[in-house]
DNA sequence: CTCCCGATAT
DNA sequence: ATATCAGGAG
């Protein structure tokens, strides 16, 4: 596990790789992110960015996406995978919507949750990234960055690693760091390939010098 | 735990 | 051919 020292190291060095990451997922406002979170499950952001230019053209409220038959959302969103269970929370979504939440998207995470789709990995990218407040949302690639790295632990479920980072980074870098992971995990410390031979942060990852070895004894 | 699921990279 | 992608519901 990383110590307080080699913490500070990894935040730094993210920080300069991508001083600048933030959410890729395109949208206008609070409602429009949403609906790109939820449809971005199991699927890469710059496939849902395909869509969702001529889906929000389309659909501007919850209004417009319940005018719909739910055959002809399905359709308009099918390219993005789990099209049929994404098509019904959306529909889901916006019945809750008008009836619980006076047509806006709700600024608290339990409230957020409660919407069909909706859990606690999206609520948190809205949180942060509609409302600027502090949060940590453990997508596929924090998960990944943080177990490679250290962070936690490699068996923790994805809560523990929420809490394992929200414990070890300062809460006013939440937001900043999370991105940057992300961006790290996305771009460079990948799944199926990571450029373990050109990382920066080689010297301190346990997973870096596993395959290091690995590679040394072909 | 399984299921949902098409697009893309390897 | 197989793995992976800003997960969530049942």
């Amino acid at each position: 596990m990383l110590n307080r020292t080699q913490i500070k190291e990894v935040l730094n060095t993210m920080e300069n790789m991508y001083p600048d990451a933030e959410c890729e997922l395109t949208h206008s406002n609070s409602f429009e992110l949403t609906i790109a979170v939820l449809l971005s499950a199991q699927a890469t952001d710059a496939l849902v960015n395909k869509v969702t230019p001529s889906l929000f053209a389309k659909y501007k409220s919850p209004e417009d996406y319940l005018a719909v038959p739910l055959e002809e959302l399905e359709q308009d969103i099918r390219r993005i995978g789990l099209f049929r269970s994404k098509a019904k929370n959306i529909q889901k979504l916006c019945r809750s919507l008008i009836d619980d939440f006076n047509g806006e998207i709700p600024r608290e995470r339990d409230e957020l949750v409660k919407l069909a789709g909706v859990g606690r990995k999206t609520a948190n990218v809205v949180t942060s990234v509609a409302f600027g407040r502090p949060a940590i949302a453990v997508d596929t690639h924090v998960e990944r960055v943080s177990k490679r790295l250290g962070f936690c632990r490699w068996k923790d479920s994805v809560l523990e690693v929420e809490k394992a980072l929200m414990k070890k980074i300062p809460e006013a870098e939440w937001s900043d760091t999370h991105h940057r992971m992300i961006f790290f995990g996305r771009y460079h410390c990948k799944a199926q390939k990571p450029a373990c031979t050109e990382c920066p942060l080689l010297h301190l990852c346990r997973e870096g010098k596993k395959r290091e070895k690995k590679a040394a004894a072909q």
